[in-house]
DNA sequence: CGCATTAGACTAACATTGAGTATTAGGTGG
DNA sequence: CCACCTAATACTCAATGTTAGTCTAATGCG
């Protein structure tokens, strides 16, 4: 059996030509966080996303995922929905140690938290572990203050009309003060970090940087190669897409509660909805309907038990789950 | 040179590893419709997107497209962004007759009309050429009534439960019918053509399908490869991503009128819009500004000539233009 | 029994949208 | 040079959606 994740050069599939590597973000939702399945054979090696090399036998490329990702967690996926194509020289293929060309393909995966296992060196962890600074569920996170800080000091030494346009890529990524903190904006931010050093992959990559290795490095910890570009891919992707389509539904079980679904998108948005706007919206959009149900072990009054409306899919290819629709607005967690 | 649009076999990268083609959908706008850039070294050959192989000089995938288009074109692109990565054993290879694995990464990149030319074997054309049912300008496209024929026989056609499922199939790229057209849904729409088989392609590249190759086929002509494919896709892209992001400008002139700009938006979107709402909505997000002159060649009362506000790029990351957010509506074109 | 806790219903203020109507300022032809 | 055509621009109004609250209901627990 080959192994999915390679931790070595040279297992690609061709000889001074180009090779196609396959990496999942496969994404889970326990009512704490939002999870990441991530591979790690022994503690020598960097934590890696699942991921196998393109092969002649994959009939497609999203066949080829699902079957190394088969073979390293022992289950079918579901959901799954390419990201990006990655190609980067030195982002991914040097990091490999690989003497020529490597494309990476990043999927995103959605399953639901019972399928998890943990054999096969294979462990689900939070993803806010590699982004601290984007949860904000319980207002600005502690990193955020060593963020901005990396930040300031990159746009202070630069000469006046870089300096400007600095402060404004800044500004775009993580907005203005008293903005409200775009959850979608992820992958931007883990980018802007990399140019400015301030993520140890960085350094890794030897990529130009304007921190220095040493001070610059938040604690986050790194995935290898470019894995963790492509989680921030995912996380962007996602975050965008549960406003428009019904796609939280694929990390629910089958019976939940209202709350459970709100905790499921605020996790995975990293910010805090409001109750009962959420919930009208939800109930509006027609998303869910009742099992008859209710469940006792809320710590307060039942809850009804409610169930995605399969129909929907069907009838609106366009509806999602509420989260406030990203215009200027201030932030909402500041309190 | 090489040749920057591959029309034979053999020329790619890797020989007996993969194949990577880049692939750009160069779109820009002309009052009367969307263009694209197509290229045809002689009329034996199929028309094509404008690409080429990605080669061990290309830094970036980016950078390879950009290298090929400017060797073909003759200039340099601007706005650049990947669209996705196609990688299907018989939709690429078999049709270029390739003994191995092609990938095909596919570019969406917008041009301002002025920066057309004509040699070099590459021409402007209206993309409803290749789509004429995404044209919904003037209510109902005369394609339409064929296509709803087709795919109506092959409804009727299956059994029972599998009946129902087709029956969805359709509702979902196509709407039911009083639902208002959802112009997003372009690659859905042709991927169930392709599968249906109503469309040259499908039976070109031997894949199974429903209808006849002879009675099925609509007269809209195809392109080489997967490139119909691609281009589908680079419609439904910028056909979403002009509602959340400040693109079409990257298709107008320096100076426009509020109907050019609005004209350029229906002709991406393939439907018309509300004159006085889409001003109002333009205005109201701040994405133009007056430049002071006004334009008298309008056929009426003489129009300001306006410009997009630069910094909207900065301060609002997420700020489209005017067109109705697609719920479940009616046909505004059916009167 | 009363309190903490969460479920779930309701509301007022405000913003956005869809659709329609009225007015204005040029060009053009008689 | 005036009537009229065309398109620009301004305004209205109802419907709908969103934000940010409050208020009541049903449990478990001490």
């Amino acid at each position: 059996m080959t192994r999915a994740t390679r931790q070595r050069p040279g297992v690609g599939t061709a000889q001074g030509g180009v090779t196609v590597d396959l990496s999942a973000v496969i994404v889970s939702a326990s009512p704490d966080g939002p999870r990441v399945l991530v591979h790690q054979p022994d503690t020598k090696h960097p934590v890696a996303l699942p991921s196998g090399p393109l092969e002649a036998r994959h009939r497609t490329l999203d066949a080829g995922l699902r079957s190394w990702v088969e073979e390293l967690v022992g289950y079918r996926l579901g959901y799954v929905e390419q990201l990006y194509t990655f190609g980067d020289a030195n982002r991914h293929a040097s990091a490999l140690g690989q003497p020529s060309r490597a494309l990476s393909i990043g999927y995103l995966a959605l399953v639901r938290e019972s399928r998890a296992r943990k054999d096969h060196d294979v462990t689900w962890v939070s993803w806010y572990r590699f982004f601290p600074w984007e949860d904000w569920r319980h207002g600005e996170p502690a990193v955020m203050a060593r963020v901005r800080e990396g930040i300031a000091g990159w746009i202070a030494e630069a000469p006046g009309d870089e300096r400007k346009h600095r402060e404004e890529r800044a500004r775009v990524a993580f907005g203005r003060p008293d903005d409200r903190w775009n959850e979608e904006m992820a992958l931007e931010r883990y980018e802007l970090l990399y140019e400015i050093g301030l993520v140890p992959e960085a350094h890794r990559d030897g990529a130009p940087c304007w921190a220095p290795r040493e001070a610059a490095i938040l604690e986050a910890e790194s995935l290898l190669a470019d894995h963790r570009r492509i989680l921030a891919t995912g996380i962007s992707r996602l975050r965008g897409k549960i406003k428009y389509r019904p796609v939280v539904f694929e990390l629910m079980p089958p019976r939940f509660t209202f709350l459970q679904l709100q905790r499921t998108v605020e996790a995975l948005a990293g910010i805090e909805l409001h109750k009962p706007n959420f919930r009208r919206l939800v109930e509006h959009q027609g998303l869910v309907e009742e099992t008859g149900a209710v469940t006792s072990n809320t710590g307060g009054r039942p809850a009804r038990l409610i169930r995605f409306r399969r129909d929907v899919l069907l009838e609106r290819p366009a509806s999602g789950v509420g989260l406030p629709t990203t215009n200027s607005r201030r932030n909402s967690t500041s309190n």
